[in-house]
DNA sequence: ATTTTTTTGTGAACTTTTTCACAAGCCGTC
DNA sequence: GACGGCTTGTGAAAAAGTTCACAAAAAAAT
């Protein structure tokens, strides 16, 4: 029997990428067709983590397995989609249209994963009206009003550092309740709202630390 | 007086995302022009932490503060690259000449930040030999022979996930150290390999996971 | 029907990371 | 050159997160 979770308590930001990264696994194990059923140490496996770390981590949202058997893959698939928020869609705003923003847009996984980018936003007066697939580029003047005609819950924000914290506001303005940052600054919003920063930057200062660091410490 | 890194023991994950941040903020603190000085405190205002959290995080490294005055900002912010491994270029590779591999490639902030991308590679036949800036893009068949050429320490991985697999494999032949990966996969790569993977898909869980959980929780 | 085998769920032990708190050090002033 | 106001560097304490280890449960075997 599936239990329902417990009492929420904080989860650990690093227990909800594992969750992500056991959704993932989960599909993968349905589309090559295997078993139905899967061990915590199967999941773990193929996760980079354990055993006891899988089962520690589904443990903080009910009991979804049956003892000397392990999980039902469809059924844990479907758990993990409704405790990570993605048994549904969400309707997502792109603010920016340049680089970063049109490969975000064309990012095969976005439209797949419930993500339905319902609104693209520039200042380039030359974009401004351009069509995207169904969507129109839009005036980023006009942001608060189309964000909340279109009831966007979610912003991406692929624009320069420069104009992203006056960007972000306004939207926090229209009720956005999430942005992904692409921006290389750290956005000030208030507490209700979620931010995540995708830092490219920072993510090679990790790399060439590592490789400096592992060369310096050998020799 | 600046002392030398005592013993380098593991560092933290955590703790070397703040430093890029710390560095992040010692530029724009720079670029201000205000005080040649910061405290712990004020580091700590910009970056979403603690003074405390501030001094741990230089202390691993060594002592580079003054005592009742704060730390030097020009001083500081050198020894964070040198510490980062980001005093000096590094030659990157790009695997994919995609809607992803040509936003990296012109990210403004890559080249300064000392990272020169000195080959791309795609497997698309009409794309092969095209020019972008200052590089042609080969083919990714020639991929070990062209890295070694060049000497490429880093490569960043933008290609289907079926396809990642085989050539972060084969770019770690090629002496490569270290792959910022955005295929949404778990490489497998030796131990001596570094990797950062950057998982769009994992982002936006992470926030629809927060919204869903902080709505379910009050209500 | 009992025993064996398997695998979960979870308190307790352990490890890692963060926060606290304060002595030590530096600068300017009297 | 001692005093006072600041701010670092760092052990020790607290908190957070991971691993261990085992009882409980379910299926399979005898």
């Amino acid at each position: 029997m599936i239990t329902r979770p417990p009492v929420s308590r904080r989860i650990p930001e690093s227990t909800v990428r594992r969750l992500s990264h056991y959704l993932r696994s989960l599909e993968e194990f349905e589309s090559e067709g295997g078993e139905s059923t899967v061990s915590s140490e199967e999941l773990a496996a193929r996760g980079q983590t354990t055993a006891a770390q899988v089962r520690k981590d589904l443990s903080h949202f009910g009991s979804f397995g049956k003892r000397g058997l392990g999980y039902q893959v469809d059924e844990l698939r479907n758990q993990l989609r409704q405790i990570l928020g993605v048994d549904r869609t969400w309707r997502v705003g792109l603010i920016g249209a340049g680089r970063i923003g049109s490969a975000l847009f064309s990012y095969p996984d976005f439209q797949v994963r419930g993500y339905d980018c319902v609104a693209v936003f520039d200042a380039d007066p030359e974009k401004i009206g351009r069509r995207w697939g169904d969507v129109t580029i839009r005036d980023s003047a006009d942001l608060e009003e189309v964000l909340r005609a279109e009831r966007v819950e979610l912003v991406i924000l692929a624009v320069p550092g420069s104009a992203a914290q006056e960007l972000a506001a306004r939207a926090v303005d229209a009720g956005v309740k999430g942005i992904l940052n692409f921006a290389p600054i750290r956005l000030r919003v208030p507490d209700k709202v979620r931010v995540e920063d995708v830092s490219l930057v920072m993510e090679l200062e990790a790399l060439s630390f590592a490789i400096t660091q592992a060369g310096g410490a050998s020799e």
